[in-house]
DNA sequence: GCAAAAGTGTTTCTATTACACCCATGA
DNA sequence: TCATGGGTGTAATAGAAACACTTTTGC
């Protein structure tokens, strides 16, 4: 059956005789702290998977997108302020849909990847009570499918800072390349040479811009350095690869 | 509300309460025919939309997952065998979820895009009557937001090219290195330099092997080209970018 | 012979890699 | 002065791009 092709919905079908679908949205939050990729996740207070770390997230509303639901899930789950929350990165990642990837009832999720500065600890009232930044790698098992939807999601982020300007996503409004650099490093969990990054991210025009005038700072030791912003670009052309072979895994 | 993370269902909820999300699948289907890049649509029968052409595409069942839909509705719609519907390239692109995409009711839609080689024009009963190919970008105005789906499934292709080995699933199981490369062709609207572009294909190691002993075939004229058939690998490092500049609007 | 497509060779240029080296700062 | 990270220079290599040229087929 086609009800869009054919035009009509199923012969005698009334939306409320069917067994629904539930849609939600869940959420891969990231950011970095002190050098490490951090995942936002919220503690499960009942069944299934009860004390089980898991995605945040939620339903939709019935007359909001998955992007709007993705958005205000965000803002309730870590606290933040709107216009904060605004300015993250959020993107669709894939759709979760199999019959039994929750045991209560039917429930289809859209996964989306949310990328952020150093973002604060959750707090607030609400969801972000039980939300928390758990280093990426030691979560253990997550309720739910939320396990693929997390490893997925960062490989996702891996491979787009290969061929688009994401990176700057991590980084606060003004940052050093320095910054930018550890950016990779620490998703990638790779080293990567200092002098050949520099020249790759300045030679893509629209990468980053170099803020106006003398001013600079510094990271605490060592050479004070050159302050920039995010440019207009979004693609990276040519894309700068990751190493391949010397994953560290991080 | 988190009703995952919560543990439970929003106060008093009852599957059968709420307005209902419909779930569907939407189809992009591609081939090439002649050259040309081409999309299977559906002709819509009944308002809303009555007479435009759509993407083939159907609800999802109870029990079915969104990748399960989709494979199903495929072969429904060409009337291909099963057998060969299996072996078609078959990936999720994303969600479209806006409140309004359908106009009568609630429609959530996970998009998937289909690659196939040189495909049957579709018959044999059931939605399949319905169901034509046509060159891509000759197909007007499309039935609710069927034309951006359409669009990025076509952007996603052409992107996936230039760092997947996805090309072959344009071909047939054997195909000559000038039928690959017409795919690149075809899908990019650039003309390729044919011997960078088998030395390319050749030096990433599973891209294509060679069929065995002499047997060779003729594309009509031309010196005859030896045969290939897809090889192991998936991704291609390092990528086979598109020219830039020159796109021809193909 | 001629057109058309396969296949090989070669030259040029660009981009990446792997370094060595100097600079400015805090401790 | 030493450790630390910022920034510049450079030679070697790999890959891409552009193009000439030969081969083998159909007509």
């Amino acid at each position: 059956m086609n009800a869009q092709a054919a035009g009509q919905v199923p012969e005698g079908y009334d939306p409320h005789a069917f067994e629904p679908f539930a849609v939600t949205v869940d959420l891969a939050v990231f950011t970095i702290r002190e050098d490490r990729l951090h995942v936002l996740l919220v503690r499960r207070g009942q069944d299934p998977y009860k004390d089980c770390w898991a995605l945040p997230g939620g339903f939709l509303l019935p007359r909001e997108s998955a992007d709007d639901a993705a958005r205000r899930e965000l803002a309730e789950e870590t606290g933040l302020s709107d216009a904060t929350v605004a300015h993250l990165h959020l993107e669709q990642l894939r759709t979760y849909s199999d019959p039994d990837r929750d045991p209560r009832m039917r429930v289809v999720s859209v996964a989306y990847t949310a990328l952020g500065p150093d973002l604060p600890e959750p707090h607030g009232g609400g969801d972000a009570a039980h939300a928390q930044w758990l280093p990426y790698g030691t979560q253990g098992p997550l309720a739910f499918d939320h396990d693929t939807i997390l490893a997925d999601a960062h490989e996702r982020v891996g491979a787009k800072l290969e061929y688009s300007c994401l990176a700057t996503a991590f980084c606060p409004p003004e940052f050093t390349l320095g910054e930018l650099r550890q950016v990779y490093e620490t998703v990638w969990g790779v080293p990567l040479d200092r002098p050949n990054f520099r020249r790759k991210v300045l030679a893509t025009p629209g990468f980053v811009r170099a803020v106006e005038g003398p001013p600079r700072l510094t990271g605490g030791r060592g050479k004070p350095a050159a302050l920039y912003r995010a440019g207009d670009a979004t693609a990276l052309h040519p894309p700068l690869l990751r190493p391949e072979g010397r994953e560290t895994t991080a």
